[in-house]
DNA sequence: TAGCCAAACTAGACACTGTCAAGATAAATC
DNA sequence: GATTTATCTTGACAGTGTCTAGTTTGGCTA
């Protein structure tokens, strides 16, 4: 909007214009030089600040992380809720998140588009990752307070819930869950795939 | 390879040129000049037989799905397997298809690079998806053989089932389950996400 | 306050892309 | 054997990502 040669802040700019034309035109029709038109600056004015379209989309997926985060964090702090709501209530969040921030949502799961070795990638990514594990794990010491739970089943549990509402969410992004419109029907089948979520107790192998 | 005019079966090898292409170089690296090159053949030539690049991909996709279902179908062949058994077998095959047609599998949910109103495509994403629903049925009319569960209840089980497979799919290939390099490791996780596919048995409605 | 320097951005060029229209070739049909 | 039809080529066009060189500006230093 700013007429004058130095923008004063491109770089967010960018990132909410990039963030606002993939809500409408979709990941594989953005272009670099229409992200420019948007935010009215040169076609080339994005390279000096992110370097190239990898670049745009990596730190569109770091702000989808750390949002992914603050949610997950937010389903978490209701007090007097059982582990089991709790983890409800996260993996609720995931769906809700990823149905609601299909831009980030999209570029977050697509490495080949992103410098995934970008360290600020790696970190956010570990971040929203972590906070899903600590609430798994909490579930299970709290499901299971007598026995040990080997470390590497715990993470094989996290792997298979976070699979579980990532492939809900995937599944309903690409348009592959047929007619869900009738929203009865379809919060019927959210419970259900979140309630499939709750891993059954854990028993050591006989 | 045939120098003469005309090719003879150009659109099959431009699908074979497409995945092989796709296995190298990408989905988004995809030039659709780079697979008429590939194929021997003038830039233009793909657009007879395909229309444009979604027409191309289309192909592929149709391919695919006809693959999976096979994959799937070939799951259930072996006698003498109990049902959950059976069950384990469809996801297990899920899976493995997924990994090693990782070509196919991401151009068969990336609805918005094809045309998904294609009735061909429709059919055979149709197929695969009927095989894997009957194969879940069965589990749970055997797992259950004295109730009566609701239909709404087996297709929110299918969706369960299938997201948990196709979300660990997903999650693997975007690089997201770590450092799973480790054979042993790896099948353990496979078995855990596999064995939390088994539904508990249907409870009606108290 | 004047000068300068580095950061921010522009302008132009290049090779590449997907798609379209028009033409060339070969095969099939009558 | 002539003609029609499917198959493929050639050339053009607008659009893309990225590179290089140049222009503007804000802030720092002297």
């Amino acid at each position: 909007m700013k007429t004058s040669y130095h923008h004063g802040d491109l770089a967010n700019s960018l990132v909410a214009a990039t963030v606002s034309l993939l809500e409408t035109r979709g990941l594989d029709q953005l272009s670099l030089r229409e992200v420019a038109r948007e935010a009215g600056v040169s076609h080339a004015a994005p390279a000096h600040h992110f370097g190239d379209k990898s670049g745009l989309l990596t730190a569109v997926a770091i702000q989808g992380y750390q949002l992914l985060t603050k949610a997950l964090l937010a389903s978490q702090t209701p007090e007097g809720r059982s582990p089991e709501q709790r983890l409800l209530d996260a993996g609720y969040a995931y769906i809700q998140f990823a149905l609601s921030h299909t831009a980030h949502f999209e570029v977050m799961f697509r490495p080949a588009l992103t410098n995934s070795e970008n360290p600020e990638y790696i970190a956010s990514s570990l971040a929203a990752k972590e906070v899903l594990e600590t609430c798994i794990r909490n579930f299970l010491l709290q499901q299971s307070p007598q026995v040990q739970i080997p470390e590497q089943q715990i993470q094989a549990t996290v792997i298979a819930l976070w699979s579980q509402v990532h492939g809900f969410a995937t599944l309903w992004l690409a348009g592959n869950l047929g007619d869900i419109t009738d929203t009865v029907r379809r919060d019927m089948i959210v419970l259900d795939v979140l309630t499939s979520v709750i891993p059954r107790p854990y028993k050591p192998e006989q």
